[in-house]
Formats: structure tokens, C-alpha cells, sequence
DNA sequence: TAGATTGTTAATCGATTAACAATC
DNA sequence: TAGATTGTTAATCGATTAACAATC
């Protein structure tokens, strides 16, 4: 039951993963799974599945094995769901527009609250209820509402503009543009490039067609 | 001069950010680079980019470092860029319809050739002069067009339906859909999960606020 | 109780870093 | 040539897997 200290983050990156599968889990009405069960779901070892959950002091019982919605909302908790983080979108371009778009984050605890451009074209156009506001307003904005998470969809060309009115106001970026953001103190970053995904899966291809 | 046998993918995953460093300093008339002066900018160590640079065969030379443009142009070759692989897109809500508006893939020989949905409202909307098509047509389609990439942007209810048609007749899939997908014998898979990213996130900011 | 399965320690494996001889 | 920097081998570090005692 050593509780965690500093768990690493190939650890914290399978999380999501245990997340999704013991939420079907959970939805399929299924009570209790051994890490041997889930280990032949998943595709990995029932050793390393056991670590996993271990470093956050143990969910299992011997014998027994795990309760699916224990562990389940155990997970959740350490994801931080449900705890009602805001967001704001930065650039709604196709990319900024399909996130705030996407249904499932409010479910989980993650409200847009706030969407940004600096095209006049869009001012006023309004996803789920949320205008589009000037990035001129952005500052503005961060002062008077709580904000926990920027996402960054704009071109890579705007980023600098933007970052020193963001930082040191909200805890988080999920950044999808294509300038890099270095994690800092006090600012966690999630770099998500999915031209290098693309690249990987063309790479992956012309191994095998070797 | 050790030439690739089984390279890990630890190291494959980290040559799109080689590419795109390597881009910049092209774009900025960067003859030269040093592992060391490389690995100062991408916050890596220096070994480590000379070990992934050697398990393709080593392209530098020693006392000089490396030739930006022979550099990217030869991993370039080894991702695969301007190959000329075709594309679909299964799924033409938001995302599918943002990645296929994204301009840079054609830049890099990734051409979308067909756009699929089941909603007859989006039948023959256009982007970049390619038509929505019904998913019906999907199987014809790839009997009669050569297509590498399937990118699947739809529902995961949906991924069952049109996983066994795709299957044999495309040599990667890009998945987007909640449903994941196994990688199988002849089969690339990058499975993409947007909202394990943005947990990872979350995840993060909780213990940084700790 | 006997059987099952965890939590945890120890062994293995792989990836990263350090060091240095080769060589441009 | 002397200096610089690679390619590559060896050392270290961390992550994964195996094993098993603890215990439900």
C-alpha cells in the first residue's frame, strides 16, 4: 500500500487507457475482474497492470481481485473527472470547432467557457452556446473568469502572440498547434501533434512493405 | 554504419519531431548541426540522437556533424513523405472534416481521395473538390481505387460496420474512432485518442496542484 | 480450509546516457 | 596537423516481467 510519490508517466499516459476499458466494463455490468482478465482484454501483462494500479496504493483484493466500479471511480478520481475544469479554445478553425463540438468533455467534467479568434468573420458564431470572442479579449477574459485549460488550435504563426497572455493564468495547454510548448513550473502541457501520428502510421507502412 | 533490422518504436515516434526541428532549420538556412547543438534545442541528449540517427545507418560525419537538408531529406524517405499514399476519410463530422481541410497533407504526398458518411445530408458536400460519398459505396470504392490510409472519424459504434470492408484492402488505418483497433499482420494502426490526451492532462495538473 | 489473486520483491529486459576511439 | 564531432561500445538507469509470500 506504498502510496504514490512520483509515478511515472508511461504510467499516469495507460491511465486513460484502464479508464475506457473499465467504463465498458462498468457499462457491460460486469462486478469484479482479475488483472489476468483484463490483461488478455487490454493486451498487456496482468504484472504490469498490477504495478500500474499499485502505485496509487492498491485497488485489488487478494482472491478476489478488483471491483469493477471501485476501481473504476478510483482511476476517475486520479484523472481528475469530474472536477469541473474550465476550459477555453483558442483558434476556431475546423480543428478549435470540432473539440468544442465534442459532447463527451462536458460529461466528464471539462466546460468550454470561452472560445477565441481573431478572425471578425466568426465573432458571435456560437457553439453550445458559447460565442466566439476576439483574442484582443483573451486577456481580459483569463482576468475575470477561472480558467484552467487553453486549447491551443490556432496556426503556429499566433502562438507567440497568445502565450504571454496565457501563462501564469491557467494551469494547463493542450496544445494542437505546431509550435511546441515546453512544460514549465507550474504549467502542464499536453503537446498533441497529429501530423506526427500520421507520420509514425506512414513510417509503420513502409517498414512492412519491406 | 549498422543498417536497420528491427528499429523499436520509441525511436520511429521520435523522428517526426527530428523532421520538424530539422524543417525549421531549413527554413532558416541552417547548412550544419551538431548533435549537440540539436539536442540544446529539442531538450534531448546528444547520444541520443546519434543512437536513433545509427539504427538507420548514420548520417553525419565526423568533425562536421550533420547536413540539415541531407538529414531531412533522409528521414524524410524513412516516414515515408512523398510517397504518395492515398487516403479516405470514414466519418466526415467535425474532425474527419477538419483533417480533410487540413492543407499540409497534400503538401506531404498524402492525398484524400474519397470522403465517407452515412448521413445523407452530407452526400456530396465538397472539400478541397472531393464529395462525401455514402458509406454503402465504401467497399466498390476501394475494390476500384488503390488506397493506403483509411482514417476513421466516426462514431465507435460505426467502426464494426466498416472495419471488415476495410480490412485487406488498405495498409494502415489512422484512428480517431473511441473504438480501438488492434494492430494485425499487414495492418498498421495508429490509434489516436484525443480524450486520453486531454485526461493525461488533467491528470497532470492534479498532482502538479499537490 | 483450499483456491484464487493480489501486493510486492527480485530478475530481466530494453532504453538511455556516458565514454571514447575512429575519422573527417 | 589539431580540433571537432561522429559512430559505436560499454555502463547506467528505468521499466517490464516473473515469482511468490501474504491474505481474502
Amino acid at each position: 500500500m506504498a502510496v504514490d510519490k512520483k509515478v511515472s508517466s508511461v504510467v499516469i499516459r495507460r491511465l486513460p487507457r484502464y479508464y475506457r476499458y473499465l467504463g465498458d466494463l462498468l457499462s457491460a455490468g460486469i462486478v469484479r475482474i482479475s488483472s489476468k482478465e483484463l490483461s488478455r482484454m487490454m493486451n498487456v501483462t496482468a504484472s504490469q497492470i498490477r504495478q500500474d494500479f499499485n502505485c496509487f496504493g492498491g485497488f485489488g483484493q487478494q482472491g478476489y481481485g478488483y471491483n469493477v466500479e471501485y476501481l473504476y471511480n478510483e482511476i476517475s478520481e486520479i484523472l481528475g473527472i469530474h472536477k469541473g475544469r474550465n476550459m477555453i479554445i483558442v483558434g476556431t478553425g475546423k480543428l478549435g470547432m470540432s473539440i468544442a463540438g465534442y459532447g463527451n468533455f462536458k460529461k466528464r467534467g471539462f466546460n468550454i467557457i470561452g472560445l477565441f479568434d481573431h478572425n471578425p468573420d466568426l465573432y458571435g458564431v456560437s457553439v453550445n452556446g458559447i460565442e466566439v470572442m476576439p483574442v484582443t479579449e483573451l486577456e481580459k477574459f483569463l482576468d475575470t473568469h477561472s480558467v484552467d485549460i487553453a486549447v491551443l488550435t490556432m496556426p503556429k504563426e499566433s502562438v507567440q502572440e497568445v502565450l504571454p497572455a496565457i501563462k501564469g493564468k491557467v494551469k494547463g495547454i493542450w496544445n494542437f498547434s505546431h509550435k511546441e510548448i515546453p512544460t514549465e513550473k507550474g504549467l502542464a502541457v499536453e503537446n498533441v501533434h497529429l501530423s506526427d501520428s500520421l507520420m509514425t502510421l506512414s513510417c509503420k507502412i513502409g517498414r512492412m512493405e519491406k
